[in-house]
DNA sequence: CCGTATCCGATTTGATACTG
DNA sequence: CAGTATCAAATCGGATACGG
C-alpha cells in the first residue's frame, strides 16, 4: 500500500471545500480503487446490484458471459471490502441474496458517472481507435506487422 | 464487442434527460471504459495531463515507478482512444509533448469524483477488509460452524 | 530524447467438472 | 441453488538492451 506515490495536480481541487492534499490524493488509494472499479466484472455487479439486491444466479444469469468462478470471486472481494451485503437464507434449497451496502450505495454515484460518460461517448472512441488503426500516418512508425498494439 | 449485454436497472435515469437505453447501457462500452479505468496507469496519466501538457521523459519521472514499455504503450493505446494527443517537435533532439484532448478533459470529470469518493472511503474499505481477512466466521465456508449467523 | 524489441514472471480469467 | 477445485490460456507489467 505505500511506497510510490507521484506528483499529482489538484485537479480535484476545484470543488472540494476541505481539499484533499496532492500528496494524499496520490498513486496509493486512488489507484487501488480504480484497480477494483476497473476490473472485468466488479463495476458491473455493482451497477446491477444498486438496482435491486439480487440472488446468486440471478446475477450469473444477467451478466451473461461471467463464469461462475468469477462472479463469486468477485462478489468476495466486494463483500471483504464492504460494498456488498451477502444474506444467507437458511432454507432448502439454499437462497443468497446479494445487495449494495450503504457505502457500496455511496460508490454507485461517481461510478455511474463515469459509466454516463463511457455510454456518452463511446461513439467518439470507438471512432477515434478506429481512425488510428486505419492510419499508416498518424502513429510513429511501421506499416509492418506490430501485434503490439491492440 | 457486439455480442453479450446485461439487464441493467436504470440507475442513471435520475438525471439523464434523454435517458440511456438500458440495452445501450450494457456491458460493452461501460466494461470497457472501467477496463480502461482500471489499468495501472492510465488515469494517473490522465490525471497529471489534466494539470498540464508534458513531455515523454517527464511524465517518466513524473509517475516514477513506471517502466519505458508501459508509459508508452498507455500513452498510445490513450492517443488511440482520443484522450491524448502527440505533438511532435522537429527539433533535434527530438521533444514530444503529450496532452489531453478536449474527450481527456471531459474524462477529468467523472474520473475525479470516483478518485475522490476514494480518497474519501479509504480507511472504511481498509477497515472493512480487515474485519473479514481477521473472522474466521463472516466468510461463507470458515472451518466448523453455524452458517446461519448474521 | 524518445522511443522499440525481446524475454520472462506474476496476475487474471475462463472452461470444465464436481459438491452440500 | 450456490457454490468449490483444478487446470490451462491470455494478459499484464517490469527489466534489459538496443535504435533513430
Amino acid at each position: 500500500m505505500s511506497g510510490t506515490h507521484t506528483d499529482v495536480p489538484s485537479v480535484l481541487a476545484h470543488e472540494l471545500p476541505r481539499p484533499v492534499p496532492a500528496d494524499e490524493f496520490a498513486a496509493c488509494p486512488v489507484g487501488e480503487v480504480f484497480r477494483r472499479v476497473g476490473d472485468k466484472w466488479s463495476m458491473l455487479l455493482v451497477i446491477l446490484l444498486g438496482g435491486r439486491p439480487h440472488r446468486y444466479n440471478e446475477l450469473h444469469r444477467a451478466v451473461e458471459g461471467i463464469s461462475q468462478r468469477m462472479l463469486t470471486r468477485t462478489l468476495r472481494t466486494l463483500e471483504s471490502d464492504g460494498l456488498v451485503h451477502r444474506r444467507v437464507h437458511p432454507t432448502v434449497p439454499p437462497s443468497v441474496e446479494y445487495s449494495l451496502t450503504p457505502l457500496g450505495r455511496s460508490l454507485l454515484e461517481p461510478v455511474s458517472a463515469l459509466a454516463d460518460w463511457a455510454v456518452r461517448h463511446e461513439a467518439e472512441i470507438n471512432a477515434s481507435r478506429a481512425r488510428y488503426a486505419d492510419a499508416p500516418f498518424g502513429r510513429p512508425d511501421a506499416p509492418v506487422s506490430d501485434p503490439a498494439v491492440r
